[in-house]
RNA sequence: GGGCGGGUAGCUCAGUUGGGAGAGCAUCGGCCUUACAAGCCGAGGGUCACAGGUUCAAGCCCUGUUCCGCCCA
């Protein structure tokens, strides 16, 4: 027997760090750009540059590694594309808030300065998501590392923005959009999230221009009404329908605007009177164009009322909300203030409430390019899973609108559009020009606005592997996988994807999609630092090691359902690696060297069995895989591991491993090795740092486990074998039963047993007598004799299975009454299958109707369990009699 | 208002062509049995949200009700 190789528990700190290092150095990750093996790829959802790993993190990140290790030992040549995002927004947010502590402003600093601090930043401390990723175990291609803002990436960015607008699906226009005050920018349609709110219905009064009435209008926000170009009325309200006057008086301003008939107005909202905004409103800009009515403006980009607001010019909005709703009062033009619960839209960076602001952005013309995005899908090329997300996918493509790109930040892509000083005459192109090609003029300004970061994430799959070059990496693995990413940016980035994909590469960017869930608190609360519910997976991984973390991610990660998160339920999974640990352990201290080829003619029942079992369960875990099953992965490996190698088959052949039979030890000894060995490779995309470990202490490996092959299951010696299944079941069966006796009798389990087991099914008979060994000494007898049905030993505690029934001899400490107690509730619980069975076989039309299969299944079941009954019942009264 | 997902053991959840209600944790009882007490052996525990329907047969399919969560407007 060997020393002690491996420790008592395994410590994975240590462990870890080493085998990541060594893979790294060792190149394990890299992808070749052209190769014979199959392309397996996959371009991880780049994290923000700013961020920290959290949970849903730790998810994508854990599916992706587990999908590119199997693939790896499956022999494709696999990429895995890492790369960060430059979250424009997010950490243009992040460098002020440093300036603003050394008393500084972005505008103090200048813009080149400025973005020049960005990447100071960015260098020093931005990346700390990538190392992160590292300690979980990802096994991206880091050599490949990109970042959206690289000078590749930048010049993707730039191809496609020129392209798109020669095309005519990139313009500039006037419109409402979504203007937030705090991050002074514009915001797409997406990236407002929209809140239900209390807040009020002021009803205000607008009297007619002619003096003949006048109209009450309701609004959420009074301080608009400064911007009111008109006032509209439904066509059919009766309301409205005689009234003389043709225009109202704006109050506050008075200012005269029209009456305007649409049947937009909705009627039954308040008194089907509506004021009409339309520099502050997107209905109201839509109408307003309609009717061709001035757009005025009254609140400014910095949030502060302007020159049109008149008396009201210098207001804060929300401080102006009050001065109107006050004057009104006074005016006695305020009707009433009721409280109205609506919908208030926030930034999705800041959350600050945003505010519709007519101004002259970029915009993508997104529909054309929405109709090819949900082609491919319909037509199959693009498969998204779980398929339920598809009908949300197209929802939003065949309702979307025009994408607004421009940002009124720095951090960013500048637009590639310059405007002659001269003569006004603007130029998009890929690279600066000298001379205005209108007048020749040679001031030539450039566009002051950013791209959407999400604009240059569009072009990720292509962009990263060198587009606009034809390179070899596009040829070997452009269109990708899988793309694995969670629901919460479908529409942000997957679509996105998608249409940007199919324009420019004339090919879908991914095969398959996988959506996964978000994880949540273990009561399945959304995680928060304000609720103080946050799991940070760092501090699990430190405790419990990743190869834990991991493992419980996959084991919660269902199709379709949030991944609730505990660290108990990850510390269950660690006494799992630890479990494994052990078998290993116990497996090395009798494995000296490589084991042969495994001589089937010399196998023990426990060892044909234990290889059928393997078989199927590295079967069961690549089908898994395929389908993105990583719950029904984990379980067959857990189940597979723990209850059926540790449990059975490890207890099974220490009398062959310690005994002298050299050839049942050298049997042994092999199939021990085998299947330690394929279950750890199995094993090696859940669990990539333990397994390697084991790995190189397994005699006859060389190098790392990521360069095993998967499992074959119908490889020499290893095979299914559905006869040693049947018989390891039935001797698994007596066993249990025996061990029944002992835990309900309370035997001390020191106490060596003495059973008859008696039958008249001989195939049952001998393989019982065959594996006599095993069960006596599996459930630690004294003697196990094998007879025919006949006298029936004495004090005895009895079980029954099917086809035979174990006497356990209490000679002297048999307790007759909690016999008696045992076997009456061991016939309560064959009755009620009893009477599901009789319901049944009495029923004329499931003989009739169900298929021949399932009646004699049902039939032989009843069968059963009433020779079961008759034999316990027998029992009893025997038992009865002694007792009394 | 529209859409999607969910309600199964005390807790968290599996349950894929409709035919045996299961796992982990927790609970109870017994064990330091030569890999593992981070362990071993055994046990208890469920009107599968509710009401109908289809079917010989429904946790699973259909309809309605109710509660929870999310997305869109």
């Amino acid at each position: 027997m060997n020393a002690d190789v491996l420790t008592k528990g395994y410590e994975p700190h240590e462990v870890e760090k080493k085998w990541y290092q060594y893979w790294e150095s060792n190149g394990s990750f890299a992808a070749r750009d052209k190769d014979a093996a199959p392309a397996y790829s996959i371009v991880i959802p780049p994290p923000n540059v700013t961020g920290v790993l959290h949970m849903g993190h730790a998810l994508n990140n854990t599916m992706q590694d587990v999908l590119c290790r199997y693939r790896r030992l499956k022999g494709d040549n696999v990429l895995w594309m890492p790369g960060t995002d430059h979250a424009g927004i997010a950490t243009q947010n992040v460098v002020e808030r440093q300036l603003a502590a050394e008393g500084l402003t972005r505008h103090a600093v200048g813009r080149e300065k400025f973005i020049e601090k960005v990447w100071q930043w960015k260098q020093e401390s931005g990346n700390a998501i990538i190392n992160q990723l590292k300690s979980l175990g990802a096994s991206c291609d880091w050599n490949r590392e990109r970042f959206t803002m690289d000078a590749g990436l930048s010049q993707a960015v730039r191809k496609v923005f020129v392209q798109l607008y020669r095309e005519g699906l990139i313009y500039q226009g006037d419109y409402i959009i979504n203007w937030c005050h705090r991050c002074h920018t514009a915001l797409a349609d997406l990236e407002v999230e929209h809140e239900e709110l209390d807040g009020h219905l002021y009803h205000i009064r607008y009297p007619f221009a002619d003096g003949s009435g006048a109209i009450v209008v309701a609004t959420t926000r009074p301080e608009t009404m400064l911007g009111d170009t008109a006032v509209a009325v439904n066509p059919d309200d009766e309301r409205y329908t005689a009234i003389s006057a043709t225009h109202v008086i704006l109050p506050l301003l008075n200012r005269e605007i029209p009456i305007i008939r649409d049947s937009y107005v909705d009627m039954a909202f308040g008194t089907g009177g509506l004021k009409v905004t339309p520099a502050h409103d997107p209905n109201d800009f839509e109408i307003g164009r309609k009717h061709d009515l001035p757009a005025v403006k009254v609140i400014n980009d910095d949030g502060f009322m302007n020159d049109e607001a008149g008396p009201f010019k210098g207001l804060e909005r929300m401080a102006c909300r009050e001065a109107v709703v006050k004057a009104l009062e006074e005016e006695g033009l305020l009707v009433k203030i009721e409280p109205h619960r609506h919908s208030v839209g926030h930034c999705y960076r800041c959350k600050e409430v945003v505010e519709p602001n007519l101004s002259r952005q970029w915009f993508v013309a997104a529909k054309p390019l929405a109709e090819k995005a949900i082609a491919a899908v319909k037509s199959g090329k693009t498969r998204i899973i779980p398929a339920s997300w598809e009908k949300t996918y197209f929802d939003w493509l065949e309702n979307i609108r025009d994408w607004c790109i421009s940002r009124q930040i720095w951090w960013g892509h500048q637009i590639p559009a310059w405007t002659c000083a001269a003569c006004g005459e603007m130029v998009v192109a890929m690279e600066a020009p000298t001379t205005c090609p209108a007048c020749q003029g040679s001031d030539l300004v450039q566009d002051t606005d950013v791209l959407d970061t999400w604009f240059s994430s569009a072009l990720w799959p292509f962009s990263t592997m060198g587009w606009p070059e034809e390179t070899d990496l596009l040829k070997t693995f452009y269109p990708t996988s899988v793309l694995v990413t969670g629901f919460d940016i479908l529409f942000f980035w997957v679509a996105r994807m998608m249409m940007m994909g199919l324009h420019f590469m004339d090919d879908i960017p991914f095969h398959d999609v996988y959506v996964h869930a978000l994880v949540r608190d273990e009561h399945g609360k959304k995680m928060s630092k304000s609720k103080g519910n946050v799991i940070d997976p760092l501090t699990v991984i430190d405790e419990y090691g990743a190869d834990a973390f991991r493992f419980t991610l996959a084991a919660f990660a269902v199709q379709g359902r949030d991944v609730k998160m505990s660290e108990k339920r990850v510390e269950g999974y660690r006494h799992f690696v630890n479990k494994l640990w052990n078998a290993a352990r116990f497996s090395l201290m009798h494995i000296q060297k490589a084991g042969g080829e495994i001589d089937r003619t010399k196998l023990s029942l426990a060892d044909r069995w234990i290889l059928s079992r393997l078989s199927r369960m590295s079967s069961k875990v690549a089908d898994a895989l395929d389908d993105y099953r990583f719950n029904e992965a984990a379980a067959a490996l857990y189940k597979f591991i723990w209850h059926e190698f540790c449990d059975w088959y490890l207890e099974a052949s220490k009398p062959a491993l310690y005994g002298n039979d050299a050839d049942q030890k050298q049997a042994a000894l092999d199939v021990l090795y085998r299947v330690l060995k394929d279950t750890l490779v199995v094993l090696h995309p859940l669990m990539p740092f333990v397994t390697e470990e084991i790995w190189h202490k397994l005699p006859g490996t060389d190098g790392s486990i990521m360069q095993a092959a998967y499992p074959d299951a119908n490889s020499a010696g290893v095979a299914l074998d559905e006869q040693a299944e049947a018989d390891m079941e039935l001797v698994i069966g007596i066993i249990t039963g025996i061990r029944n006796i002992r835990g309900e009798m309370n035997i001390a389990p020191a106490l060596k047993l003495t059973v008859v087991v008696q039958t008249d099914d001989d195939p049952v008979a001998k393989t019982l007598q065959d594996h006599l060994a095993l069960i006596t000494n599996l459930a630690r007898l004294e003697s196990l004799a094998i007879e025919k049905v006949g006298a029936k030993p004495k004090a005895a505690a009895t079980a029954v299975i099917e086809g035979a029934t174990i006497f356990v001899s209490l000679e002297g400490i048999i307790d007759f009454n909690q016999e008696a107690a045992r076997l009456t509730k061991e016939i309560g619980k064959v009755d009620s299958e009893l009477t599901v069975l009789n319901k049944k076989l009495g029923n004329e039309d499931f003989l009739k109707k169900a298929p021949a299969a399932v009646v004699d299944k049902v039939k032989g079941q009843h069968a059963a369990f009433a020779e079961k009954r008759e034999a316990l019942e027998m029992h009893l009264s025997r038992i009865e009699a002694l007792a009394s």
